[in-house]
DNA sequence: CAGTGAGCGAGCTTCCGCTTGACTT
């Protein structure tokens, strides 16, 4: 068979005969090892082809012909192509098995203008000699109905995205964007982040009771919690007045077998959710280490939805677990994804040498790689058995109970290598051990505490949860999923931020001997750290697609059009029919949005200036959110302030929107010049002949920052200024101490000081010279 | 970086999914 000789290396004249086209290099790079150097294997780096960039890029008229071009980055890798298939005799167009991966195929056929006689589409899951071979002899034709499912997705996209944008450039700001992935992200952050706002905490009380006893000698303690929740301070006095009077007794002791299961191999969402909780990366860091890792060929690729492993890595996984661990702790496992719109076209991301338990590589990418290799083996461990007790305890002539409960591993498992974690807030200890307790023995209490507590609003989404969302809803793909989130926040919708959470007064009751004590004490409640926020203009966006486009920013749009483009993949849907359809029920309701909508300010109206009776909105300005007193008009001009970053149109009260103005305060003279106070977008600020003066935010309050304190803090700075000059030469030549180390300073531009070079010991000429000879170091440019 | 809040209007912005650089700090 001729195929088999193409591959066989010893065979010469397969030189150049045989061309195998991969989507990316680095994959190329392996197969190219595996299968000889004289196998010639290439990489599309992905799409080669796409619709205009600029332009619709539809023929709507003509069918909704695409119009697809080779972008300028795409050209080079193009013709190098071209030339490397010119002499081939047969072309492997091997890439992804999926709807894209096939339409890539069919853009290389096009675009090289392959023919069908000499080109052969093949697919493999594995990258191995055998895996390789198995694929090449069993070659198919393209398949064109995948195909044009994936122009299906292609083009609806592209109308949803290219329509709906120039709407909100139109009715909210320009450069805005909207589109089927995009909007429904947003969607969900602005609905949790009502579900916060609008959040009526209910308090209950949470009884705990720390039980004693004697044994043998030995003093026992037990903790234990009520089984229920008191709602009110009267029904937990009542109870621990009752709890004082009467005896505790155990009745009843309960030892059940429990078992914990590892979790499945990462796939690029699950990664991304553990690195996160686990190493606190976001999830393009995350990506990019992953990345890196990828084309060392450390780990699989790491764009992937599947939580398959290849048979080769199940072995050698299981021989790995046997001589660490010993033959009891395998358990070969094999997982099916269960995701909505999976298409699995490769393997789980594991490590490619499963005896490798780490890489020589930068500390980050070494954390994520050990990770990925403990969850990988952990996936074929065998279960953690544990022994759970529970113990109820019964206070006498009462029918509340309290328990308390233990739990001893009787066999580790895969907890020897790798602990689960979850996004749920784990306050709580995990249980151990108890004491030697009995039925029907008697306790007595040490101390029984009645503790207030807040019913909590769901948390803010981080990065990788709102990527776990998403994935549940079938919304986005393993490559997209980061750059989603990038584009939310790159548009400003949402943010990564941190609030500091607030303090509240909770109530506490606690019996010791014959005495109920009640104490108050505060807790802090609400602190978030790198959660996604949305911002007022994400919010004005989303209800308005929300209000005018439901059915697209609908979390089960995208289902419903994937069951479509499965038909279309199966070949009982029409693909432009298809298109058709949305289209004549889509195209109308924008035109009828663009007449009959007015521009979307997000108006809200706060209430009247007590001052001059005027009215007080909110609303989204030129410059973004700004309060306004009184409407334009008959001479008069309003007063304008803006929101403070943070500050949300939807919440804001009429007392906040009017201490807006009273800011910047002129608070009085100083050497000749007027000090003033207020608020930029770095915080509070103390302003002083031209200089800014940062107030620290936790001491100082710029409502009510007083003269002296104001000239305390321009004191302050100027010492610590004067702290870090080194040299001061005649000619405004500085040398200063900064937060990386010396450095020289001359017309507002900064200078390295080359190493050898001592800062103390640096004359004036020698600064010269630095400055003459070294580009001045770039500060950060606005943008990026 | 520390403000802005008149009005006109030319020309621009934008989607999702495949893939890596080639650039900075």
């Amino acid at each position: 068979m001729p195929v088999i000789n193409a591959v066989d290396p010893k065979n010469r004249m397969a030189e150049k005969e045989n061309i195998i086209i991969v989507e990316s290099p680095a994959k190329a790079k392996t197969i190219e090892r595996i299968l000889g150097k004289d196998f010639k294997v290439k990489s599309s780096f992905g799409h080669i082809r796409d619709l205009s960039k600029k332009k619709l890029g539809i023929h709507i008229e003509k069918n909704f012909e695409p119009d697809y071009i080779v972008p300028e980055e795409k050209k080079k890798v193009v013709s190098e192509l071209k030339k490397a298939v010119s002499d081939a005799k047969t072309v492997w167009l091997a890439s992804d098995e999926d709807r894209e991966g096939e339409a890539i195929a069919w853009h290389l056929s096009e675009v090289l203008k392959l023919d069908p006689e000499k080109t052969k589409r093949i697919v493999f899951h594995e990258i191995t000699q055998q895996a390789i071979l198995r694929a090449v002899e069993q070659p198919r034709e393209i398949n064109i109905s995948l195909v044009n499912a994936q122009q299906a997705r292609r083009v609806l996209d592209r109308l949803v995205g290219f329509e709906l944008s120039p709407v909100l450039w139109k009715k909210v700001k320009p450069a805005l964007s909207a589109g089927r992935v995009q909007s429904v992200a947003v969607r969900l952050l602005v609905e949790r982040e009502r579900e916060i706002l609008f959040f009526k905490p209910d308090t209950y009380f949470r009884v705990t009771a720390i039980f004693y006893f004697d044994r043998d000698n030995e003093k026992y303690s037990l903790k234990a919690e009520l089984s229920r929740r008191m709602k009110t301070k009267k029904e937990v006095t009542e109870f621990l007045n009752f709890c004082m009077k009467t005896g505790f007794f155990v009745e009843n002791l309960a030892t059940k077998p429990v078992k914990r299961t590892p979790p499945p191999p990462f796939t690029t969402s699950t990664l991304q959710q553990e690195a996160n909780r686990k190493l606190g990366y976001g999830v393009s860091y995350t990506m990019s280490l992953a990345q890196r890792l990828y084309e060392a060929g450390h780990i699989t690729y790491m764009r992937t939805d599947s939580v398959n492993l290849s048979e080769l890595a199940l072995n050698t996984a299981r021989t790995q677990i046997k001589n660490m661990f010993g033959d009891a702790y395998t358990k070969t496992r094999k997982y099916r994804t269960k995701s909505k719109g999976a298409q699995e076209a490769h393997e789980a991301i594991r490590p490619t040498y499963l005896n490798k338990d780490t890489v020589s590589a930068s500390k980050a990418e070494k954390k994520l790689y050990e990770l990925i290799w403990k969850r990988t083996l952990a996936s074929q461990m065998e279960d953690a058995r544990l022994e759970k007790t529970t113990v109820t305890i019964t206070p006498k002539g009462s029918p509340e109970t309290f328990t308390a409960s233990g739990e001893i591993i009787v066999f580790d498992g895969f907890l020897k290598l790798y602990q689960a974690s979850s996004d749920e807030d784990t306050t709580e200890a995990a249980p151990g051990f108890l004491p030697p307790v009995e039925k029907g023995q008697e306790l007595l209490y040490k101390e029984i505490r009645a503790t207030e507590r807040f019913t909590q609003p769901p948390p803010r989404y981080s990065e990788a949860a709102l990527v776990k969302r998403m994935e549940e809803l079938g919304i986005g793909r393993p490559s997209t999923y980061a750059p989603t989130i990038s584009t939310i926040q790159q548009r400003g919708y949402v943010a990564r931020e941190d609030r500091p959470g607030e303090l509240r007064n909770i109530a506490e009751l606690i019996l010791k001997g014959t005495r109920i004590d009640e104490k108050s004490k505060t807790e802090s409640f609400g602190k978030e750290r790198g959660k996604l926020i949305p911002t007022n203009i994400g919010i004005v966006v989303n209800d308005f697609l929300v209000k005018h486009f439901e059915d697209i920013i609908n979390y089960n749009f995208t289902a419903t059009v994937e069951k479509q483009f499965d038909e279309i993949a199966q070949g009982t849907l029409n693909w432009t029919e298809m298109i058709r359809r949305f289209y004549t029920g889509f195209h109308p309701k924008v035109e009828e949005t663009i007449r009959d909508t007015d521009k979307q300010t997000g108006e809200r109206i706060l209430g009247k200036d007590p001052e001059s009776g005027e009215e007080v909105i909110v609303k989204i300005g030129r410059y973004g959110p700004v309060v306004q007193i009184g409407r334009p008009g008959n001479d008069k001009k309003p007063r304008y302030a803006s929101l403070r970053t943070g500050q949300l149109m939807e919440t804001l009260s009429l007392e906040e929107a009017l201490a807006l103005f009273r800011l910047p305060r002129n608070i009085g003279e100083f050497e000749g010049h007027e000090i003033i106070v207020a608020i930029g977008r770095y915080g509070p600020y103390v302003r002083h002949n031209g200089k800014f003066y940062s107030i620290p935010v936790n001491t100082d309050d710029p409502y009510t920052l007083t003269l002296e304190r104001a000239l305390e803090i321009i004191v302050e700075k100027r010492e610590a200024e004067k702290k870090k000059i080194i040299h001061a030469f005649d000619d405004g030549i500085k040398v200063l101490q900064g937060r990386w180390g010396p450095y020289i300073t001359f017309e507002k531009k900064n200078y390295k000081i080359p190493k050898g070079l001592k800062a103390e010991t640096l004359t004036c000429e020698e600064c010269k010279k630095i400055i003459k000879e070294n580009p001045p170091t770039s500060r950060k440019t606005k943008k990026s």
